[in-house]
DNA sequence: TTGTTCGTACGAAATTGGTCGTATATTCGT
DNA sequence: ACGAATATACGACCAATTTCGTACGAACAA
């Protein structure tokens, strides 16, 4: 309920979700590993960080085994679409083509990238 | 000094930039009253972010008088790419391609605006 | 000149996010 | 059956952020 509405995932809630966002369904440990490539952490971190998680409804369990199995109970294009306002407001003034702008001109997208924000361009400028 | 390199503003920290970005020079009781057009905050609070913030070097602020002049000690442009970078590797799997498909998708722009991106675009293809 | 207003400085509480140690239960190998 | 490994729960702690009260000096108005 209150989940999909007001979601504000904290830094480190993000990384969790993007790898629940991948696997779909994942165990604290699974979760905890591939966490562990690229930071470190203890066990126990991550499976309190999912624990608080799972009490602000950003994640679902099921807990019918003695290793829980979670899963994703937010939508990932919601939240980035959410956050993505935010960021728009506070940062570019709610303008999104500001941001189009700089996040363009900053990363270099490939000829395919390029051809689907195109078409996408497209579609808006026909509409 | 320190300042340009990894700028990472909080929160309120940016919501005081944005107002700096806008006036160009303020002095804390101006902050104060903008912010306090949406926000509920007292004076000293004001206040004392900003001192923080001259602490770490996000702004100026000229002594000379009683009522200190404050100005932004970083760059717009600059954090807004920094945060913007953060944002896609977090959000988007360092796809900037995925973050501006949302953003369009999202928002809608003006026909000008969609000019202004086309002509991002064709340079990008040119190039 | 004296009290009210307005400014800065500063310390301290409250919050929040992140970290982990430790307790305790379950499972598994031998 | 028993010790090692693995799981969850939970409390404590630390650091960063945000909040504000209070002190105190300068300016100003009557």
């Amino acid at each position: 309920m209150a989940a999909s509405k007001s979601v504000k995932p904290t830094e480190s809630e993000l990384e969790i979700l993007q790898i629940l966002w991948g696997k779909g369904l994942a165990t604290v440990r699974e979760v905890h590993e591939e966490l562990a490539k690229t930071k470190e952490v203890g066990y126990t971190t991550t499976l309190k960080l999912m624990q608080i998680m799972h009490e602000k409804g950003l994640v679902k369990r099921d807990e019918s085994m003695r290793t829980h199995v979670y899963q994703p109970a937010v939508n990932k294009e919601r939240t980035q679409k959410h956050l993505l306002n935010k960021m728009i407001d506070s940062l570019f003034g709610g303008s999104s083509t500001q941001l189009v702008l700089q996040a363009l001109g900053e990363h270099n997208a490939s000829p395919e990238e390029l051809e689907q924000i195109q078409k996408l361009l497209n579609n808006l400028k026909n509409q």
